[in-house]
DNA sequence: TATTGTTATACTCTATAACTATA
DNA sequence: TATAGTTATAGAGTATAACAATA
């Protein structure tokens, strides 16, 4: 009954419709969007509102440590932090020679606190409407995905 | 028993973990990464798979049309095209004074199969540890919510 | 020798604006 | 007036290379 192969309809074919990475794509895509908008009153952009949250979890934490976890590039963490610390929201020290272990400071705490708030506001907006096995499926399958490869 | 609320071991917190919007978009950017090296023995980047495989599917389809059902603006969507027909995959033919029908050559059918056949095996690598079951089911889910948001 | 942080820079992707031609 | 296509261009994100300081 839903055999569509001789379809003489003009409903176009869309050969996209099972490709699970098709679809990942697109949905990452219009969700970093509304993040950056969920963010954009904050004046923060995603990697820095998640790097922020990495350091409010690990106080003391590497510079490149959270590079590593994140897989931001070094080159591009450090002018990111040193607008955290121009802006008054990280302060570093040195761990030795070469590390920084970064803070937050008392501002940084707070606009951490909501960046996280809003990141969990779109998370609801966005995956609320899933039941909650079919929500911590997918996120244990694609946790899993991209730790292992 | 799985309480680490007073955790005092080394291991770091992970405030990541549970955000679903997070994992979608790390597998994301590593599956377009594998994505990428898996056309470029095709030389051809995933946007220009991806407009040759609508064209597959609906031959005469209109270059504006594709560009609607793909996400791609009218803007990017001209050198792209453009570059398909100087490489002899796609030829255009006028639907009106406007619109432009776009049909694949020969050539162009044949990277197309190899470009498929590409995306297909990468799928498969990428997601066949997974079971069928949760695979339609996040199939399904991610579909809904890019088409509904 | 390897690691950390920094700077400069290039490349890709995507977005906007302006324009022509046609419906 | 709205739509289709084109061109030029700007911005964000990410990548590489080179360097200094330190382990």
């Amino acid at each position: 009954m839903k055999d569509d192969s001789q379809n003489n309809t003009a409903v176009p074919s869309d050969p996209t419709d099972n490709l699970l990475g098709y679809h990942i794509r697109r949905v990452s895509v219009i969700m970093m969007a509304e993040l950056v908008k969920a963010l954009q009153p904050l004046e923060l952009r995603p990697a820095e509102a998640t790097v922020l949250i990495e350091i409010e979890a690990n106080p003391g934490i590497t510079q490149s440590d959270i590079g590593k976890i994140l897989n931001i590039k070094r080159a591009n963490m450090a002018p990111l932090v040193a607008g955290l610390i121009e802006r008054g929201c990280v302060r570093s020290s040195r761990r030795d020679g070469r590390s920084l272990a970064l803070r937050l400071t008392k501002e940084g705490r707070r606009i951490t606190r909501d960046a996280r708030d809003a990141v969990l506001e779109l998370e609801e907006r966005f995956f609320g409407q899933l039941s909650t096995e079919d929500r911590e499926q997918m996120t244990r399958n694609l946790r899993n995905l991209w730790q292992e490869n």
